[in-house]
DNA sequence: TTAGGAAATCGTAACGTTACGATTGCAGCG
DNA sequence: CGCTGCAATCGTAACGTTACGATTTCCTAA
């Protein structure tokens, strides 16, 4: 209930004063400044959000557009530990996080268009980046600050941050070569968008590299929850000619492949060579040899908030990029040579 | 850009006129009703959010705390899908839900406190409720709207949403009595909050009907990530009186005791009878003999908001709760008699 | 023809904040 | 003693919206 002009009042001053002197104005008298910090303190003033974001246009207040599955079952677990990075990263400079979640049904730009018409926000990360995505330029048009979780082919220059997908694809695949696989079987998020791309180009990079030809059966695309995974690998395994190797999108899809592994008395390691995305270190704890990569995304989404902030601070200032590469588990070789280990943030 | 006062320039109506033609008033005239509609639409007006909430007090924004882990590790998947359903249902509606993350070091009523002051909510959804909840007390005192979930032991009426952790860990700890044990363990995940009591609560209730003793040195209560389950379920295997029975607080406790197992060559299901509460159905692709015991977190954050704006809506109406109770996987039978598998809200 | 009243529209104020220019009080100086 | 200049404080307006009462318009009925 507590406002400036209550906090006026109490002091004899004017509502000017009191504001001034709450956010340290070198107008106002050091002893007034306390008497009016004293004050506030007691009676427990916060500003009014509200008020103040219709005088300021400043909202203090994030939002994070966020696809969310409709389905019963989960596909992502690294939205999780990236909701935490966030969500504690805005609070530590005062901002709130609020997040926006868009359904598979949803047209982004549209969705978008009304977001920004809300000016609910000073600022916006945006993920699931797919080719040539047309919400960069809306919101360049806008003048609004964003990031981008994930890079895209797009004309601009936009800040990001960014997972090396390609390089992790290319490092995996040619661990699984290391392994004596041949054939190796490559699980894909989403067909459209920018992450999954570059993991396919890196697949294909080594591939080529090492003289292997690819064999587009073996390329899995969709929404891998872990059924539709254990489902997918089942059929590859059944096939005439079934994959030695596997390289899965992250700890869902392992579970539905170790599934239609053990299914049929397979075991991974002897069998089939895996190796996984997984940002929960999940796998480590199942009885499985399997490979892991593993990305910080709580830092990631530090990261994300922090770039934000940069942009909301300095609009016009150089476009930051951030690319994390995370880490294989350590005490396993990579095939024909080594691979950095260490995580990588290159601006 | 748009606001009221253009689209009342542009038809040369007063803003007062524009405003109320937006909202269908009785007072004005159909036809200037839809000659007020095609230009906001055209222009794509949207209210402006703080404008609106500075003058009606109402701000269409819920408010979740959740509490964030800020170890390197997971240690509750079940809040992604309760965060979904919540972000969700709250879409349809019209709301935005801002999540409101609060560290092991926050004291609970302070930041609420603060929140409460900035008054940037309409309604809050609070979680981890304790013992004697003080928020409890703060939040009736403030008079806004709220719902919890997880009920506690105050002496005030309040909505909630809850799960029936009593029911469900006697439940739990009979069907291990079915499989034949008798030494019974039990993981909780937070030592003080009320979810964790009712637990303990359901598991000694089925252990005194059965007449078995309680060993306290097989109940281990703390935020168990995989890594400490495992440590954990290592030290109770490594007694000279191990159990036979588990009851897991969760996937991710259920993942490090397999792994204390695995690393012994026991296997649950023959050496050691597990049952764990699974709400992301990981467990159900674990090589591994288990019960499991699931709830829909996305509904259950579904209903959450549900009630949430019932009481924003109503707010001296009845207040309404509702008991999630999930159900045991199918084909698994119960000890001594069956219990219920279908899920039951009770109102 | 005009008073009465309903229908439609308008003007003003207010929510809590901040920006900006105006005003006051006072010491120092010629 | 009056003026200048500075430090401290104040008053007003505005952000976009809505509530409420005032005002205009226009139709109907005496």
């Amino acid at each position: 209930m507590a406002n400036l002009k209550q906090i006026a009042a109490e002091l004899s001053l004017s509502v000017t004063t009191v504001s001034r002197a709450l956010k340290d104005g070198p107008e106002v008298h050091p002893s007034t400044v306390a008497r009016v910090k004293e004050v506030a303190n007691r009676v427990g003033y916060v500003p009014d959000h509200h008020g103040r974001a219709l005088k300021t246009g400043r909202t203090m207040t994030l939002t994070a557009v966020l696809p969310m599955e409709t389905s019963d079952y989960l596909s992502d677990l690294a939205k999780l530990p990236l909701i935490e990075g966030m969500t504690l990263a805005a609070r530590q400079t005062g901002y709130s996080l609020s997040i926006y979640s868009t359904t598979p049904d949803d047209d982004p730009v549209e969705s978008m268009r009304r977001l920004l018409q809300a000016r609910s926000a000073d600022g916006l990360i945006i993920t699931r980046m797919v080719s040539g995505d047309p919400r960069i330029k809306l919101l360049l048009d806008q003048g609004i600050p964003f990031v981008t979780f994930g890079r895209t082919d797009v004309d601009a220059a936009y800040p990001y941050v960014d997972i090396d997908n390609e390089q992790i694809a290319y490092d995996a695949t040619r661990r699984l070569m290391g392994k004596g696989c041949r054939r190796i079987a490559l699980q894909l998020l989403v067909a459209k968008d920018q992450a999954s791309a570059a993991r396919l180009k890196g697949y294909q990079r080594a591939m080529a590299e090492a003289g292997l030809p690819i064999d587009q059966s073996l390329i899995g695309h969709g929404t891998f929850t872990m059924e539709s995974s254990a489902a997918w690998f089942d059929r590859l395994l059944a096939s005439s000619d079934p994959p030695t190797g596997l390289a899965c999108a992250n700890e869902l899809g392992l579970l539905g492949a170790l599934h239609a592994l053990g299914r049929r008395g397979l075991e991974p390691g002897r069998d089939v060579h895996i190796v996984t995305r997984d940002n929960t270190r999940l796998s480590r704890f199942l009885p499985a040899n399997i490979g892991v990569h593993s990305i910080d995304m709580a830092a990631v989404g530090h990261k994300l908030i922090e770039l934000l902030e940069d942009r909301i601070a300095n609009p016009l200032g150089s476009v930051a990029t951030v690319l994390f590469e995370g880490e294989f588990d350590p005490g396993e070789q990579v095939g024909p040579e080594e691979v950095g280990v260490s995580q990588i943030l290159k601006k």
